[in-house]
DNA sequence: TCTTTATATAAGTAATTTATTATATAACGA
DNA sequence: TCGTTATATAATAAATTACTTATATAAAGA
């Protein structure tokens, strides 16, 4: 899955964390996004870039402004992800307790 | 979260992910580590150090070899980390639901 | 003790990222 | 049409990343 790639880059930076943070609340500009950060509008942009090309999330026009809204499918992709990886090494650590477990029983059959 | 940022980043590159894929079906070495891959051990090893910054993997040192296992518990955050963001998003997107159903019934109500 | 094996570290390099300031574009409103 | 506003793009620079090959370290075994 190499979508995955730009998508965990995207996550791996605060201010762009940040920016989802506030867009999860709603719809936002990119003046309204650029206020709460101690960066350029252009900075901004360039971030803004930067989730859209992880499919993170999508611009709309309206006029003068091109609001920017979240895109759920991609985190779902992560969610995934992750979540398969847990099953693996939970069943792993599961299996590892069995195995024990039967070395435990020998154990106290033996002798 | 700070450890937020190594983490999501060392998951942004794929042989990144492999190796934890691996790593997820047990322990195993730098060298069985590099097998599958074209690059050489060297930057195996980088990449490991990458992982075990991240929080993601650890060392056991064992005469001459430094087996890798995976360490949970930093997967488990960013699991949580996706998890508040969906619900976040997703009670939004409840609510906006309820919004135009409301909606829908005053146009029904109307005139 | 000497050699081999497993791994880490260093030096060098090319590509990528993230910021800056300056400038371009395109819509809006007088 | 002209000035303002919202945003994007360009040029540049500094920092970081991801390799490579060469070398160092440290344990194991003859």
């Amino acid at each position: 899955m190499p979508q995955l790639d730009p998508a965990f880059a995207a996550l791996s930076d605060p201010t762009r964390r940040a920016i989802l943070a506030r867009l999860a609340e709603g719809e936002a500009t990119v003046q309204e996004l650029a206020r709460p950060f101690a960066i350029s509008q252009p900075a901004v942009s360039r971030h803004l870039k930067v989730l859209e090309e992880a499919g993170l999330i999508e611009t709309r026009i309206e006029g003068t402004s091109r609001p920017r809204r979240l895109k759920p499918e991609r985190v779902e992709e992560l969610w995934d992800w992750l979540g398969r990886f847990r099953a693996i090494w939970e069943e792993r650590y599961r299996r590892l307790d069995v195995l024990l477990e039967e070395m435990g029983r020998e154990d106290s059959a033996e002798k």
